[in-house]
RNA sequence: GCCGGCGUAGCUCAGUGGUAGAGCAACGCACUCGUAAUGCGUAGGUCAGGGGUUCAAGUCCCCUCGCCGGCUCCA
């Protein structure tokens, strides 16, 4: 016998070899019916696997991460079954589970199109129906490449080439179907209820440009059909929220062919990017930031000495100004440092901390452009800190602070990045060491939990990078935090220290924002367009019921005008309803409706776009509640 | 840049090789109205651009540009 701990701390005993299946279905059936693996001493396994010795156990259904993991790698595994049916000369390169869904990448000289796609999922629907077990099979590493290579498998082959040597190589198989695989999968196919194949695209093979070009499936799939129909209503939802979609709409920006990757901010966007700037003036200021600016072309030869004409080149354009070659700048740290070295610096100025609102200019590849994620020129809410080497723990830690603040200031949850030295760098293994580290010792200070990207720094120096989500759950980099230590030997940086001799400070590059471009397109998603009142590009507007309360309606609106509220009057000729729907599709927070009884009283009735009618309050009431939600920032409105 | 898809009025979209359409928006007129669309009328098009096939092209073919979904890259 052996003895079974459950989670809840329960202990059963099993006759040795028991398939933990069967232990489910002994505990209740409900939960082998809703068990998609197990974790037997915290690792996870097969349902189908049997246990031979005294073990914790935990079952791991759709509720869990790993349970999702495990069900949407063997969708894909299922899938890769129909693609071969349907098209046995395809080779099947790798297939994870991702967030939300999974996706199989093909080697196949034919494309799919979205019609191939339904007869997939057709051939998906059978495979489930046929209810085959998942079965896995270990075998030596010599026997699975013959196997593999006699099917035609190039990309298997190439896997299990790769592997340790030492590795225990295991296939899965399920009916005709096999595949290389760690697992662990589902029992059998029938467990996977309802799959739904999202688009096909293109994908390097290992992610490597220089590789050849598969076809990748995006699928997702769920243990039941209405949670399948609730995710792909949630994601036509979401597509509403698009700033690219909201952002024309609400007359914020428009992009246009004759500009490809340079957005054009209207008015209201303009609106909110002034908030957003006056917001960081602000609070850059109490933290002790001078403000600079500098020039948007410079001379060829100050990227040389910065290493960008080496490193960066093919990301920025050129110009000529009297036959010298000019760049236009793509990061302001060159522009910023030619600044610091215009004053003799003491140690006792240190830190010195420098922002500049600076508009930088990138050649990005057409391909990777996204509406205002992702353009050819955008404002950096840069800044760059000299300090003392004794500083940069402190320092470092400040910015963390600082971007925390201010993504609670709009209700951010965001995501922490740490990315090290890359393969194209300028600096000592050593030099990135003690960056490194320096980074990975502020974070561990403050707590904050991070993700290593290992070779994903910026050519100078390791970083730090904070990222927000779009409506569609894709990440976006905004805040980052970028040590250095080549820019200030590269410009002869010194400081004059205590002794009297001269010294090099450690640099700092940071953003908040990243890009305020970015971080606008970030907001509209995240607030599907209806700003707080502080950000919103109209906070009220005053409708008049009919032609004669237009007086008392432009009286209204230049009171909260001297207020510093931005008001609106629609004295059109049109019926309060239709007035009333316009100011909601254009989301402005609220609405004040004026007719012959406010006149009287000397009041506004009083409309929320999401609140509703609110009734009537007396105006000089209403306008100081207004202003002083728009002090505080609040993100809910109260008013 | 690469793979695939898409491009018709300001917006959303019809249009099966044979005279370019609808709704909304815009503009004009009437209605003076109480919390999400008043009625009638008018105007609006190089069918992304260029080339080709054809008696005839929005429709079929080729090239270019842009956009969308990914990959690579990145704030």
């Amino acid at each position: 016998m052996v003895e079974v701990v459950l989670k809840n701390g329960t202990i059963r005993e099993y006759k040795e070899g028991t398939a933990l299946l069967d232990i489910a279905k002994d505990i209740s059936p409900r939960l082998a019916k809703e068990a998609i693996a197990a974790k037997v001493n915290n690792e996870l396994t097969d349902l189908t696997s049997n246990l031979n010795e005294n073990a914790e156990v935990e079952f791991v259904d759709f509720n869990t991460e790993e349970g999702q993991e495990v069900f949407r790698h063997s969708t894909a595994h299922v899938m890769a079954q129909a693609v071969k049916r349907l098209y046995p000369e395809v080779k099947l390169a790798i297939g994870p589970s991702i967030e939300n869904g999974f996706y199989y990448d093909f080697d196949l000289s034919q494309s799919f199109s979205l019609q191939d796609l339904e007869k997939i999922e057709e051939e998906i629907n059978k495979i489930i129906k046929e209810d085959y077990s998942f079965d896995k099979y270990v075998l030596p590493r010599d026997e699975a490449l013959d196997k593999f290579k006699n099917m035609g498998e190039d990309y298997k082959v190439e896997l299990i080439n790769e592997m340790p040597l030492g590795e225990i190589i295991s296939c899965y198989k399920q009916g005709e179907f096999e595949d290389l695989c760690a697992g662990p999968h589902v029992p059998s196919t029938g467990r996977l209820k309802a799959v739904k194949l999202l688009s096909v695209a293109g994908a390097y093979w290992r992610g490597n440009e220089h590789n050849k070009m598969l076809q990748r499936i995006y699928g997702t799939s769920f243990p039941k059909k209405t949670h399948l129909e609730e995710y792909l209503h949630r994601l036509e939802e979401a597509k509403r929220r698009d700033h690219r979609k909201l952002g024309p709409e609400l007359n914020l920006f428009s992009m246009h062919e004759e500009a490809p990757g340079f957005p054009f901010f209207h008015h209201k966007g303009i609106v909110v990017w002034n908030n957003l700037e006056n917001f960081w003036r602000e609070e850059h200021l109490k933290k002790g930031y001078q403000e600079i600016r500098t020039p948007i072309a410079l001379s060829r030869q100050l990227w040389e000495k910065s290493g960008h004409w080496y490193h960066y080149k093919e990301n920025m354009y050129f110009t000529n100004i009297d036959d010298n070659e000019y760049a236009i700048k793509p990061m302001n740290c060159p522009g910023g440092m030619l600044t610091y070295k215009s004053n003799l610096h003491s140690y006792r100025e240190l830190p010195i901390r420098m922002g500049e609102l600076g508009l930088v200019h990138r050649h990005e590849l057409s391909g990777v452009l996204h509406g205002l994620m992702r353009v050819r020129c955008f404002t950096q809410d840069d800044a760059h800190l000299y300090m003392l080497p004794s500083q940069v723990k402190d320092e470092i830690i400040g910015v963390i602070n600082l971007v925390d603040y201010f993504y609670k200031t709009f209700g951010f949850d965001y995501h922490v990045e740490l990315s090290t030295k890359p393969e194209k760098a300028m600096g000592s293994d050593e030099i990135w060491e003690m960056a490194t580290n320096a980074l990975i010792d502020a974070l561990n200070t403050n707590g904050v939990n991070y993700k290593v990207n290992e070779g994903d720094g910026a050519f100078y120096g390791p970083k730090i990078d904070f990222h927000l989500r779009d409506c569609l759950d894709r990440t976006w980099q905004c805040g980052t935090i970028q040590l250095d230590f080549q820019m200030p030997q590269k410009f002869d940086l010194t400081y004059i220290g205590e002794d009297g001799e001269k010294h090099r400070p450690v640099m700092v590059h940071r953003t908040i924002f990243g890009s305020i471009e970015r971080f606008i397109g970030i907001l509209t998603e995240h607030f599907a367009g209806a700003f707080p009142t502080w950000l919103a590009p109209v906070q009220a507007t005053i409708l008049p019921i009919t032609d004669r309360h237009q007086s008392y309606a432009r009286e209204l609106s230049e009171k909260l005008f001297d207020m510093g509220i931005r008001a609106e009057v629609d004295d059109r000729n049109e019926k309060i309803n239709y007035k009333i729907r316009e100011a909601q599709t254009q989301k402005i927070p609220y609405m004040l409706v004026v007719g012959d009884k406010e006149v009287e009283d000397a009041t506004v009735s009083v409309r929320h776009r999401s609140r509703g009618d609110l009734g009537a309050r007396p105006v000089n009431e209403f306008i100081e509640c207004l202003k002083e939600e728009i002090n505080k920032k609040a993100i809910e409105s109260s008013c």
